[in-house]
RNA sequence: GCCCUCGUGGUGAAAUUGGUAGACACAAAGGACUUAAAAUCCUUGCCGCUUGCGGAGUGCCAGUUCGAGUCUGGCCGAGGGCACCA
């Protein structure tokens, strides 16, 4: 028996499908699309397990496809932009461009041994003039459309490196990077105005049959919408103020109003400007204001102004103002009315400045002298002390009546609030998208004209500098435009902007003059299936749902509601974490496996401690080059061993044992292809060709639906369950041409998962020509006999093998003749009896 | 705190509309082949007794049903998301 040579033959097949551009896609209207499009990755350098996983449920998608006879398009390319490459370039003197085009040479090549079905002629990166150029074209439709628009904004400002900083960049008050405590800063700032699609980007979600539920629940709760209404509250004081707007999703609560709480931002407070408690007291508020957590389960706290509110409901009734630290200034208008009975964070205040607690709801069960304690009830119930709304059903009914009510007396009105904000985009960085305006003296803005276009990122900078390396390009930044003299805009876009619109590129890649063409969108769009990472389940995907309405906004060649039809989310790969015995993480290759124990490789006095499988990361140094895996394992075994065992969307644990597997099932199927061929060669005249045509209908059968529903860890055991089969039945005898046919539908079969290795078996039995996804037919799936499971008393007391369609009376005469069974019978009345036909017959005693 | 998802052997997991629980694989133990090892193949899997069979069994407690991993209610546990959103 020979041994398997996956170097050569999946280099041949690798080879082969580059020189025939195998995967080469054209837009061709007669023939039904499949757009198959997975998350493109960030070029670091090297590719690690969550690609491959990612690209191998893509590929296999893309080549059932293919093979079922749609026209699929599968790109590849590069999310290139983004400042990994800034800091490599600062560490290792080298420009940010060099660095980038390395890397994706690099994992190109990783890519390709995978042996991808992608059409690399499409191939994009976002970082080249070729493909900025048209988003800074888009930038400038947006602005003109008035969907982009500049505004002064709190930023996480960073002193050391003098940089704008992420939330996410943001590590318990301090810069990720320089360790320093981040400022809260204003700055002026380019945004999208995503908020204006709140609605559309809620609404829409209604049509995504094909998302996971948990991506669409994650959308919904971001942009948040809440139903309530505005309230003008009446304030007198000693200031020039006479009313203050607020919004409350519980009006109804009215009666129970106890205070008003102002955002320390609120314009009210610039007539605190120069009192020294009130800037002690904003003082106090921003350190408490860094991370999420602390903000929580911090301290409410207040400053209390001299204003006085008048509740609208009832004129008599006024309480006190504060300025208050939970109150946020971007939500509602910075204002919030005050009702502790019924919302914990109103409680909490009033108990600690010792204001009126006033229960307005009671719950159903409750009388009406029910009291609010220890804590706020927010629920349900029956309103009570209100006055004129007393018995309404809170919150549904009672919230509409009240809004009633307001706006007759016009103090308030409807309104519906969300708490999606509009995405800024400016980043102070050098390696990013440049934005396409610049300004005159006086700083207003001047778009750059579209024939000016590309803004190109100057190169051969000096990226030592603190700040942004762009403001210090003096003879860059110099622009003059009809004559006027305009500096350019020194930020560069947000990355996420890159990757909102390149799925659209890939439909036309060579379009030069626009972004794509109106024609190869409306043929390739939407992507049919989207794959990856669940981590993108807000931004990434929000932000494309977002880009595709604002550029079909008042466009009428095309209109486009969702850019992805499904969308698929794989879980993260995982290993075993080793640890030596002074606490130190251990990588896998460092360990050696001596009687079931692990000891370090460098010193076989110290053993490991096998800690919990986690996912992959360098930080725990459990990861695992997928290079060394193809170079010991090949692509085949790697992409098998991946689809083995877990379903894609969860989480997949990587193992020695399991790829090992894995390349042993190969080496297997290849010792079966040879046995095959063998018997091929035979022509016998006995015939079980019933059996054979029979399994591999069903296998067909059994690996469409697998497909179809992403189980491939099920494909995987198909796969499996054929090789016992066959290997039982071999020395059975079948006429050549029925097991010919037979494997060679098995060996499509195989294809999506193991395309090098069933190729070259096609290859060997004549026919990798015109290989056509196979069919069933639904008369070797239906059996002749079936196993009828007999119950007595609802418990499983045995199995018959019979005729299909075998009748109650017949069944109970077979039941009663057989020993076993009968045995529970004798000496019994049947009480009930209940038959399902070719299933069950279950008797009761 | 709120929202979502999930609890099945030693492990990863299968199980159409409620109808044979544990397919397929990993690990372990025992066996076969072999001078031996590797490779390969087979058996076992929780409890009880003798092969064979019987019993319990899908996080826990109830319910619906002839029949529940699957449906309903309550509880416990794990993972993920959001987090002063008025």
């Amino acid at each position: 028996m020979d041994r398997y040579n996956f170097k050569t033959i999946e280099e041949k097949w690798q080879n082969l499908w580059a020189k025939n551009k195998t995967f080469k896609t054209k837009t061709d209207k007669s023939k039904k699309k499949f757009y198959c499009l997975e998350m493109f990755p960030y070029p670091s350098g090297k590719i690690h397990m969550g690609h491959v996983r990612n690209y191998t449920i893509g590929d296999v998608l893309a080549r059932f496809k293919s093979l079922q006879g749609f026209n699929v398009l599968h790109p590849m390319g590069w999310d290139s932009f983004g400042m990994p490459a800034e800091n490599a370039a600062r560490q290792n003197n080298l420009d940010p461009k060099t660095w980038t085009e390395k890397n994706i040479l690099a994992m190109k090549s990783q890519l390709k041994k995978l042996g991808l079905s992608i059409d690399w002629d499409r191939e994009i990166s976002t970082c080249t003039p070729e493909y900025y150029k048209h988003q800074q074209a888009f930038f400038l439709d947006l602005l003109e459309k008035k969907l982009v628009y500049r505004k002064e904004n709190y930023v996480n400002w960073d002193p050391v490196d003098e940089t704008v900083l992420a939330n996410e960049q943001v590590i318990d008050g301090k810069g990720w990077r320089s360790g320093a405590a981040v400022e809260r800063k204003k700055l002026s700032q380019w945004f999208f105005n995503i908020s204006k699609f709140s609605q559309d980007l809620l609404d829409g979600l209604d049509n995504l049959n094909s998302w996971p539920n948990k991506v669409k629940v994650m959308q919904k709760n971001w942009i948040g919408k809440s139903f309530g209404s505005e309230i003008n509250f009446k304030v007198e004081g000693d200031l020039p103020v006479d009313n203050i707007k607020c919004f409350t999703t519980r009006p109804d609560t009215l009666f129970g109003f106890s205070f008003l709480a102002l955002s320390i931002d609120h314009e009210i407070s610039k007539f605190y400007s120069d009192n020294n408690d009130f800037l002690k007291f904003k003082e106090e508020c921003s350190k408490t204001g860094t991370t999420e957590e602390a903000i929580a389960v911090g301290d409410k706290i207040g400053f209390k102004t001299n204003l006085v509110a008048t509740n609208p409901l009832n004129p008599k009734h006024k309480v006190p103002v504060f300025f208050a630290n939970f109150v946020l200034m971007d939500y509602g208008f910075g204002a919030v009315f005050g009702c502790p009975a019924h919302d914990q964070r109103d409680f909490d205040f009033a108990k600690k400045y010792k204001l009126e607690i006033k229960t307005v709801v009671k719950p159903f069960n409750e009388n009406d002298d029910f009291e609010v304690k220890d804590e706020a009830y927010p629920g349900p119930g029956i309103l009570i002390n209100s006055n004129f709304l007393n018995g309404l059903e809170a919150p549904d009914n009672s919230v509409i009546e009240t809004i009633k009510i307001l706006e007759e007396k016009k103090i308030g009105k409807k309104q519906i609030n969300y708490r999606l904000k509009d995405w800024g985009v400016s980043r102070q960085r050098y390696w990013g998208c440049p934005i396409p305006v610049a300004y005159d003296e006086k700083g207003n803005v001047h778009p750059i004209p579209k024939s000016m276009l590309p803004v190109k990122l100057p190169e051969n900078i000096e990226l030592k500098v603190k700040g942004n390396p762009l403001d210090s390009q003096k003879d860059w930044k110099e622009i003059t435009i009809d004559g006027k003299k305009l500096t350019r805009e020194t930020d560069t876009l947000d990355t996420f902007v890159c990757s909102s619109w390149y799925f659209l590129r890939f439909c036309s890649p060579y379009e030069n003059n626009h972004g794509f063409k109106e024609d190869d969108i409306n043929y390739w769009m939407p992507v049919d299936q989207y794959i990856g990472g669940v981590e993108h389940a807000i931004l990434h995907l929000l932000y494309s749902r977002f880009f595709m309405k604002a550029i079909s906004y008042n466009n009428k060649n095309f209109n486009l509601e969702e850019p992805f039809y499904g969308l698929f989310t794989q879980g993260m790969v995982c290993h075993e974490t080793y640890k030596d015995p002074d606490n130190n993480w251990v990588s896998p290759e460092e360990i050696e496996t001596i009687d079931g124990k692990k000891y370090l490789k460098s010193d076989k006095s110290k053993m490991i401690k096998v800690g919990p499988s986690e996912s992959m990361s360098k930080s725990k140094k459990n990861t695992i080059d997928p290079e060394n895996i193809i170079l010991n394992y090949g692509a085949d075994a790697a992409r098998l061993f991946i689809l083995s065992d877990s379903p894609p969307e969860k989480d997949v644990q990587w193992s020695e044992e399991g790829i090992v597997s894995s390349f042993k099932f190969i080496q297997k199927l290849w010792n079966f292809n040879s046995k095959i061929l063998k018997e091929i060669q035979k022509d016998h005249k006995k015939d079980h060709d019933q059996e054979v045509e029979k399994f591999t209908n069903k296998l067909i059968k059994k690996v469409t639906e697998n497909l179809e529903n992403f189980s491939y860890n099920k494909i995987v055991a198909n796969l499996h369950e054929m090789h016992t089969f066959f290997s039982k039945q071999i020395e059975n005898d079948y006429t050549k041409k029925t097991l010919k046919k037979n494997y060679k539908d098995i060996l499509i079969l195989m294809s999506p998962v193991i395309p090098h290795f069933a190729n070259e078996c096609l290859e060997i039995i004549q026919s990798q020509n015109s290989n056509k996804w196979p069919t069933f037919d639904q008369k070797f799936i239906e059996n002749e006999s079936v196993t009828i499971v007999i119950q007595i008393n609802g418990k499983k007391r045995g199995l018959l093998n019979l005729k299909k369609d075998t009748d109650e009376k017949e069944l109970l005469s077979l039941v009663k003749k057989d020993e076993k069974l009968n045995k529970y019978l004798e000496n019994k009345i049947i009480k009930k009896q209940i038959f399902i036909k070719n299933k069950i017959i279950n008797l009761i005693i």
